[in-house]
DNA sequence: AATGAATGAGGCTTCATTCAT
DNA sequence: AATGAATGAAGCCTCATTCAT
């Protein structure tokens, strides 16, 4: 410990990710407009205050909670596909293992809830988040369908149609599970869920066999 | 006048609806925390204390938006997908094509982003939502798919997970378009949505074909 | 009592002018930025909500206040002007004697400290007083020392300047009376300063006599 | 640095005029109330728990700010006045050069705005400003006009009125500067604006000639 | 039944002041 | 002596809810 950062600053630092960290979970649990920035303090354990000496408002924080939280994953995934060789659908699939790993299975996952949610009373929001997340995501997702149809693999496909139709499946996957699936008694596993959809698209991209 | 009930009094009875259908259309617009009372009453040509005269309370108005604007609509599924003869992914055409006149051209349209949003402020609301939408609706289509796989057009599939999937790019479409849409330059058309989403259906659910 | 309007209407009615008030005192006291709504509110007898039922922000009830006390006073005044026959140096004392008892001795007398006090700070009041109230005193006041001019009564001089050297101590003794003043053990009678500025003007802006 | 005061101990001692002299800037800039001392910490190149060091409250550094600020620039027009010989009106004119030079196109200059915002607000800095600075160039101009009249130069008239009416021009010419001139679009300027006071003066002062 | 004026609790944001380092 | 992170008390404004008419 001896030569390390003296704690205090390594505290500093450290602190707009613990602040987001913790505006996260409540933005997820209560959306943006029914989150106070008291509680997010609380359960930050600091004060009102301190928010503000590192973000200028409730909106810099959702930002802050977008940047850090979600777009690392977005960069890792188009490394993913930049480096990938082989065939299409197994880089559809790697980058959808990608994804679950980064976002389904941890807290970022209520944050397309909580995008569409908020989004027609927070423009603002909106577009940073369709700027900085939603077109690199398709962008992502419609290159990685053009290589297939390219390829042969897959049939001829609206590209722009089926990037929205392929992606949707994922996003209610998490949309439901903090919205309404705490209604359901026998909700459906995740991993079926994926595997089914990942069926129907590898039998229903792929070029008519003859 | 003599005969039939003085138009006052039918008018005082439909009022609640009224003002039903006025909140409705606010709470799909900006949701229910962003809506204002005020607009509503404005909306329904009312003073905001009348709204008191008939719903002791901002949210006991929304159950009753939920309760009069969802409910019949199901009805009418039910009764095709009981009377159809014929392929089931014809029937499935036939569902959906229901589904988007009676729903996803409507302002209906509104109420799924609505829930989704609401869902977790309001469990009660939920859970109401869930029993009588989309506990009858996944039963309808499961029994679709069950129906298609005991015909041997559609390979053997785990139903529960395959509801859940084939559901979700229709939710997204209209969750989507009063939501994050509105920062897309060039949307996809509805019709090529759909279109997409039936060939993947079709090509992905069919039986191997040697 | 029985033809007149009913109190409760009367009352609503008359509520701007009871709230601009009331602002105008505490406004006057402590300036804009210190003055609190809730004092306002207070003052008036109403709760601090009441306030946003007739403006719609802080600034919007100092730009009232300004239109109710000040404006009427200038089209008064220009009035006076447009009638007046006669000397000019007449007219100026008539000028003098109509802001004085429609300014000088009521309330209204705070506000040119006031304006002077916060126009750095709000620039959006500051150009709203400019517009209604020093531009049109300016106007008006030129044109009476033209007159003067024109009449052969006054030596030729810059206009412009003159006009804010003729103004400065009449606005400075409302000025100081709202400030500084309190500490003066002998403050000097408002009637004498009046009289002696007059008295300087009269000998100091006629023609030389040979 | 053996025989002269070590610059490090200089500069502890320095600190509060420095200090001082920062936030006098930032308060003729924006008022008291809306001067930040985050702002004023860091135009001194300090932290804003320094000034804590040398000032127990804004308001104890309010105090400071004034009474280093103004009351040297008195001593200076005493002795002028002292030492003058020859025509009253020179003397007014020597007096008014002396104040243009030393305070009018200084950053002094925002100080008599400064207080008649504050005034009303710290009673006691407004006693202190009164007694170091009002009372005394009262008394200054007081005996230069009374000079005035006891060599006949002026025509008899009530001095202590007169003393306010013949300063009046020249505050408000700084007080203005500092709040509404800028919304002026053609501001006069000061120079006309002071030999138009001069002038005014002038032949406003002077015994009646036959 | 209907109105709409009035309320007051609550949220975001600012900033003088404190205190551990 | 100096720092700067942290605090918490206010202030403006919103809006669901109440109640006299």
């Amino acid at each position: 410990m001896s030569h390390s950062t003296p704690p205090r600053k390594r505290r500093k630092e450290a602190r707009p990710s613990e602040l987001a960290a913790a505006a996260l979970s409540l933005f997820v649990e209560k959306g943006f407009a029914a989150t106070r920035l008291d509680d997010v303090a609380q359960r930050a354990g600091v004060s009102k205050g301190t928010l503000y000496l590192y973000f200028d408002s409730k909106e810099a924080l959702f930002k802050r909670v977008i940047q850090e939280g979600v777009v690392p994953v977005l960069i890792e995934a188009e490394s993913i596909a930049l480096k990938h060789e082989g065939s299409t659908i197994l880089l559809l699939e790697k980058l959808l293992a990608n994804w679950w790993s980064g976002i389904g299975e941890t807290p970022y996952a209520g944050i397309p809830k909580l995008m569409v949610a908020e989004a027609s009373n927070f423009p603002e929001l909106a577009k940073f988040y369709h700027e900085h997340v939603i077109r690199r995501g398709k962008a992502l997702l419609a290159a990685a369908l053009a290589r297939g149809v390219a390829s042969g693999e897959f049939a001829p496909m609206n590209i722009e149609a089926a990037v929205d139709v392929v992606i949707a499946p994922i996003l209610m996957l998490v949309i439901w599970h903090h919205s309404l699936a705490c209604c359901e008694s026998n909700p459906v596993d995740p991993k079926d869920y994926l595997a089914t959809h990942l069926k129907l698209l590898g039998t229903g991209l792929v070029a008519t066999r003859v």
